[in-house]
DNA sequence: ATTTGACATGGAAGGCGTTTCATAGATTAC
DNA sequence: GTAATCTATGAAACGCCTTCCATGTCAAAT
């Protein structure tokens, strides 16, 4: 493949420069890459050259030589829901200053689109890998570590990657606690995807926190798959039929907390007088619908991750989570 | 740079997978591209070859050879906005399909990212670009379409680039129509950027409907810089100011008529009786807040943009929107 | 005077597939 | 029976940059 412009000239590669400027490629390349050990006479020499061919550098090849493209990979199940799109967004502003670029694979949660971005970061086609909710299991993403870093937004820690989480344990702990001392006992949760690292973290937490005080509690409070706005009215159609409904719920994303508070107003159910509700990630609907949540710094977050990407060491943060008091408990 | 695997082994290349196979690596070549003439006996013997010596293509040579590298570059302001979401969504979603990746590039609005993506078009580090949004002049953007298909979410005719956009000046129209069939008069909007492609077309039609009436509007009806949630605050401080503030309003993002909408509820203002609301784009949102708004196929539109950027062609795709009322007229 | 090290420069060896072209035997066509 | 067309295969050119290594100059150090 020939390689042209537009026009049908022929684009200008190094060597024509090497030509035009009377010196060899290496030095030519010494240039372009900011390499000492070249006289300023050569250098304008190669400078004037690139100028009058209109040289650009052959991008692909320099990919193919360094072994490095100076692009990462971004796994999320879908962007289009504002949590990941925090986190990408946060990769994003820090990539960008160090000249990096994201290529961005829509998971959809199937274990085959994942494993295309591993099998990327092996053809070196990435550098690296940030994996913001993973699907394979640690064996098959442990495998692949070889080839590059791969970051995973969860509790990574005794596993052969980088990773920075938050304390989901401690955080839906503080939270049940929270709703205790405000006088509930029928406390029920939505989570996510039923047995992600995370929701399995919260779930232990749910448990023990019930366990360690001998109380019994009710599986019908446990909602799962809850992840927009829309869900919120069929978990409020649910609980509208219950019995003996709960009187609050911890809600793992403000999404799903904004749709059941908006049924909630809309229906005439109080809040919190009727149900209490604790939201996650501190959202702009949060903050508008004046939703009681735990901020989760998630473009921070995002940052962060791109950071240890590039910095190649295996590490693993903890972050921390703050409850923000407003008005749904 | 020597191309190794994790511990130390080098990775085999087509050469010695052809001298494996006893083939050439034209053979090999062909075998890996499904080309036709190999017998056989041969294409399983390279099958073979590359079963014992785990080969996997080195991408990036590929790309060289090949001057293509299956990724789309697209090019967003902020990641974070519904709007852009579901619009990469429905690129993403159709380039899986035909094996594509997506570079992302946040650009903020400025001109310099832009420019980074049209500089990795000419690179031929991505096939096509598409820009949702765009900052850099037509003269800019023309300068580059000679090195790929470049797609604009905006009406490109009479420019060297494919398009899909949407009829703004006819939806404006349409919505001031129908505002004033209700009764209004003092029309206000918000839009987004004061001077975007998109904005004109709306600030267009606006002008011209009353000046077809041979009416006067008012200048403080208009808003600018509207474009996420937490702007519905600030615009209706400003409205509730007024001597005479306006009594509708087209809000060119559900996000913006959501948060407008929400204040008005948290402050006793009567939707539609005191400010009659007009949203565009249908999101979620909108659904759940019953918000009277313009739908916009955001991820129907991504998936057309992608495919114009394969086809490659010049096309320009226009797209009709249909208003769905609800209750904030 | 001689050794050492910093500075400069270029040749050539990678890094690795794809594709064109040349060649040759096997069919098919007329 | 012979020309035209397929089928099969490989050598070599091509895409292009980075970097290791060898060589050489010149100034500073001993």
């Amino acid at each position: 493949m020939h390689n042209t412009l537009g026009e049908g000239r022929t684009m200008a590669n190094i060597k024509d420069i090497a030509k035009l400027a009377g010196v060899s490629v290496t030095t030519v390349s010494r240039v372009l890459n900011g390499h000492p050990y070249v006289t300023k006479a050569k250098r304008e020499a190669v400078l004037q050259a690139m100028e009058t061919a209109d040289y650009e550098r052959n991008i692909n090849a320099v990919h193919l030589s360094r072994g490095r493209t100076n692009l990462i990979g971004v796994v999320v199940p879908y962007i289009t829901r504002p949590y990941f799109g925090m986190v990408v967004e946060g990769i994003a502003d820090e990539a960008i200053k160090d000249n990096y670029k994201l290529v961005l694979i829509q998971s959809n949660y199937e274990a085959e689109r994942e494993l295309d971005a591993l099998m990327m970061l092996k053809l070196k086609q990435i550098d690296a890998l940030i994996i913001c909710s993973r699907t394979c299991s640690w064996e098959t993403v442990e495998e692949y570590t070889q080839y590059g870093p791969i970051i995973v937004l969860e509790d990574g820690r005794g596993h052969q990657v980088s990773s920075i989480f938050m304390d989901h344990y401690q955080s839906f702990t503080r939270a049940l606690t929270y709703l205790r001392s405000k006088g509930h006992h029928k406390i029920g949760y939505c989570l996510a995807r039923q047995s992600s690292p995370n929701s399995n973290l919260r779930e232990a937490a749910y448990r023990d926190f019930y366990m360690n005080r001998h109380e019994a509690y009710n599986h019908d409070y446990m909602f799962y798959d809850c992840v927009q706005l829309e869900d919120g009215e069929w978990i409020m159609q649910r609980i509208l039929k219950m019995d003996d409904p709960p009187t609050a719920l911890l809600v793992t994303s403000d999404q799903v907390a904004a749709g059941i508070l908006a049924f909630c107003r809309e229906n005439g159910i109080e809040v919190p007088g009727q149900l209490a509700i604790v939201g996650f990630d501190n959202q702009p609907i949060a903050r508008m619908m004046h939703i009681t949540t735990f901020e989760i710094p998630l473009v921070e977050i995002g940052r962060r991750a791109f950071l240890q990407a590039v910095d190649g060491g295996r590490a693993h943060e903890e972050i921390h989570l703050n409850m923000i008091e407003r008005q749904t408990v």
